[in-house]
DNA sequence: GACATTTCGATGCAACGGCATCAAACGGGC
DNA sequence: GCCCGTTTGATGCCGTTGCATCGAAATGTC
């Protein structure tokens, strides 16, 4: 057996967490495409919206990790879709309110199948239940 | 404490996956960026192409697993850069061998300083070796 | 209260990626 | 040798992303 580095470690590490991610990703996003629906991102969108109710296009920019500029177009397609509505703040002129509307929600739910397959296909397979719970936590540790 | 279901577990950990990889890639692309240097996809083609010698498209393709259009344009950005020769491929009209330049093998090499720094700031500082040879050990399967 | 600083969100522009398609060349079957 | 399906790589078109910057409103400073 080859003696491994820590230094070797690390990038098969680095390199299992890239072409893993990218293949589990690309993987989603055909599946949700092959049944006509919207984009990871829009799902992202809906389902904080779902959970936080009428947001702050601010607050939902850092609880989701997405650029400004990227949010700023996204909610301009979900609003034009009807799936969203943006409304002036209150109290801050400067600002929106983004909150789901009824075929939001409804779209949604449309997703959930389809993007719920995925990820079970891709993790399930062949990681158990507690494989999966170590990988969560050390992936926590990375983020 | 609450009941966590199998289901819930897969969640978590694609959640985990997704920000962690989106979290490191990021970072790594920054301080490419920061230090003028080409993005992350330059070096995985300069880098298989100095293992591997002057290679056709299409096996860079599926060892790299770039899509074919992405690839093509890829070699014609690092060409024009100086970094790569793309010459007729001996024995198929068709086809391509792309090679390193001098000036190629020199940049992956000034590449790989912020590189490598970039992906021991993301994996080292919090995942002993053991968690890291565990963490690849579970990617893999997943990829 | 006037002025500088910060925050919020939009947008022009260029680079990049996804999709479909194309032309050229190869190779197998006959 | 000829045809037909396959392989190789390029490209037009369009949607998306990244970057820089902008204007408007809020907030802090004096």
């Amino acid at each position: 057996m080859a003696m491994t580095t820590p230094a070797a470690i690390t990038l098969l590490a680095w390199d299992r967490l890239l072409s893993a991610s990218a293949r589990a990703l690309g993987h989603a996003r055909r599946e949700l495409k092959r049944g006509g629906l919207p984009p990871i991102e829009w799902y992202d969108i809906l389902a904080a919206l779902e959970r936080r109710g009428p947001t702050r296009p601010r607050d939902l920019q850092s609880a989701l990790g997405i650029e400004q500029y990227n949010l700023s177009r996204l909610l301009s397609r979900m609003a034009q879709a009807g799936l969203v509505t943006v409304t002036p703040a209150p109290g801050d002129a400067r600002g929106q309110l983004v909150a789901l509307t009824a075929e939001g929600t409804a779209r949604r739910a449309a997703m959930w199948p389809a993007y719920a397959a995925a990820i079970s296909q891709s993790i399930e397979p062949r990681l158990d239940s507690d494989a999966r719970i170590a990988l969560a936590g050390m992936l926590d540790r990375i983020g």
